[in-house]
DNA sequence: AAATAAATGAAAAAAACTATCAAAAAGACC
DNA sequence: GGTCTTTTTGATAGTTTTTTTCATTTATTT
């Protein structure tokens, strides 16, 4: 059951949880579906929107993301790198699929995903030592990418 | 050759690379070897030293902290755990020696730590397929500690 | 001890985000 | 369709965290 970014579906769970579809929350899912692979700010995403005519406003933006990363809807996911603000992405994580890691150049700052799991084992063995049940990860590798070995 | 936090090995790397050791960065250090474990930000660490009678200025503490961090020191490390704030803690990591993961409870944002690391296998493997050279990693876990399952 | 280069403190500024509240829009009901 | 109720929005002000500025102080070199 792959995760499906489709107003249709945005709309199914927005209502299932009372919230209501407004054409805001359409246009910054939108954003991020035109936007394959980019880890968008609220601020990246407010321009993006401006840039096709849907300028709305940056509090809204605010208030999308936050919704749209809920657990209720889980349609975005929040992701920090360490440069002064929060960044957002489709979320591809599900129950039965594997999670994408993020490898982030010390050199060039250039983010590159990394599409294996491997963690099965580790999260096992967290649950065995230490009784966390893990429900989510994020995982960050720093190093050198191939342009700037 | 596991990292050495005393004042001494601070003012050889410092001196390696021309900076000064000051009063202020050597206090700063003091109150992570003070508080191990911890995950303090820049707030936290300016009321510990003021309570320990060391009142130096907020963004004083805000470049010791950027430059123990900094490649060229590399005695601290900074983490995101997404509440609003940049937190630090001793550096622990070093080529042979393991590092450990944060497990971050999703009901009362404890932090638990977990001193395995298990992802040579996965470092490996990047470098295999994508020639990206890790040089450290920053692991966070989201889930339920034992006490709210 | 004097020179010089770097670091500090205090305050202002910037950046990212949040709260407020009146006006507008969405969905429900007839 | 139109009306009602509740949610959402936009604009702005406010908060919080972090950075910059610049005159003064401190660390190290000579």
């Amino acid at each position: 059951m792959a995760t499906d970014f489709t107003v249709e579906a945005l709309k199914q769970k927005l209502q299932n949880s009372q919230y209501k579809l407004t054409y805001q929350r359409k246009v910054v899912l939108e954003v991020f579906v035109n936007n394959p692979g980019e880890h968008l700010s609220a601020e990246d995403v407010h321009d993006k929107l401006k840039a096709m005519d849907a300028d709305i406003g940056l509090a809204t933006v605010y208030r999308a993301l936050e919704l749209l990363c809920s657990k209720d809807i889980g349609i975005l996911q929040k992701i920090e790198f360490g440069d002064g603000c929060s960044r957002y992405e489709l979320n591809v994580t599900k129950e039965n699929t594997h999670q994408h890691h993020h490898m982030i150049c010390t050199n060039c700052h250039k983010v590159i995903e990394f599409s294996e799991d491997m963690l099965d084992d580790l999260e096992n063995d967290i649950f065995k030592k230490c009784q966390f049940k893990v429900t989510d990860h994020q995982v960050k590798f720093y190093g050198l990418c191939k342009d700037c070995q």
